[in-house]
DNA sequence: GTCATATTAGAATAATATTCTAGAATTGTA
DNA sequence: TACAATTCTAGAATATTATTCTAATATGAC
């Protein structure tokens, strides 16, 4: 496992909090029993914690899924920004935020199958407010970036709506077949593919 | 409601099977609570059933989301399996393809919320191979169609574990996204949009 | 009609989530 | 340091929900 896998960026020595202990608990439980299947006793038992401590960090199980859900929502995007802080063209920028993508989930396959499992559980709970500012975090600079794109006349001019569906689309599905053991080859060996692709449904002039 | 809630297309007096009454009412209460949310005795007094019948019928409540799951995705594949049929070159196969699925979600967005959210859990249940096969069934005759595009040179060789994904993947994305509120346009209403990238992603001349 | 099988019913049980009260640890403040 | 306020932990008690079980009822084959 990667150190992306405990919750929090914490020093190699310091003694996880009790909160970031259950967070990383319930990962462990979801990946041997699934969502569903998953517990609140044997993840208490997993980080030697009690339900109460439990009920007091996150009120109820939706709310620890929540918890969980955003802050590995906040490790992926963390994870590519410096990648796309970089870019300076739009295609960089394309790329950036495609293998941004592919390669988190490569190299956190139980965080992503947890996300995939979790999004709309979280998407209808009380949290559905946080989830939607930190999409358009994820995703406002990206689009200001394509603005200019379609004003200089090299971005097509498409619904503002689609643009996240046409970059991130193919690329989501095919994580979630690999995910599911219905493809076999790791998302980011296919970088260049779902870049290509991405960057062919939204140029002015796909072929350069 | 469209006549596609009806899980089994049976004639408009025939009285539906318990089992059918079962899985209509399971989608309802889906559609209110959620599928953590609903209850067996939710779905039970729904259908004005009983929960031996519910556990003769299903086995459990995996089962029952499972078989609804399977049933739904029958319908979407019979619906645009008539389009996908009369296709005759690859670009028509892929608008069919592409149309078929954003139109059946938009007029059916309770099940193909439901289907989302079930979608992970069905997967890892034992329900999983029938999930795969009808995959297969879906994506099979589609693969074939490509693979004469692509001796022919009209279609872009790519790896064929990518091509369902580079096809539908945008779409789904953004049904997902519709069915969240995180977007308002109707699914339907961008299928130019969405064929246009899905023919651009797999075509060796993408700007006809 | 009668047997076998499929289906339904609902009470009883088991598994699980949640609440609640009390106590321990920690933090802020003088 | 002392002390109060607050946060955190513990785990028994309770509530909710899924599942099992036994018996009764319908359905279909012969």
């Amino acid at each position: 496992m990667t150190d992306a896998s405990s919750p929090s960026a914490t020093s190699v020595q310091a003694p996880r909090s009790s909160r970031d202990k259950l967070l990383d608990s319930a990962i462990a439980c979801f990946d041997e029993h699934g969502l569903t299947g998953m517990t609140i006793e044997q993840i208490r038992r997993h980080a030697n914690s009690s339900v109460g401590s439990m009920y007091h960090h996150f009120g109820n199980r939706e709310g620890l899924i929540a918890a969980l859900f955003l802050q590995l929502l906040d490790d992926q995007i963390a994870r590519s920004r410096a990648e796309i802080d970089a870019a300076t063209t739009p295609r960089q920028t394309v790329r950036a935020l495609v293998h941004g993508y592919l390669d988190w989930v490569t190299h956190h396959p139980v965080e992503a199958r947890f996300m995939y499992a979790a999004r709309s559980e979280v998407a209808t709970s009380s949290s559905a407010g946080s989830l939607k500012e930190k999409n358009k975090q994820r995703f406002g600079p990206l689009l200001a970036v394509l603005k200019t794109g379609v004003e200089s006349g090299d971005i097509r001019s498409l619904p503002r709506e689609t643009f996240a569906s046409l970059l991130v689309g193919p690329s989501e599905n095919y994580c979630r077949a690999w995910l599911s053991d219905r493809v076999s080859g790791a998302p980011v060996d296919h970088t260049d593919v779902f870049v290509e692709a991405a960057w062919r449904a939204i140029s002015t002039s796909p072929i350069d």
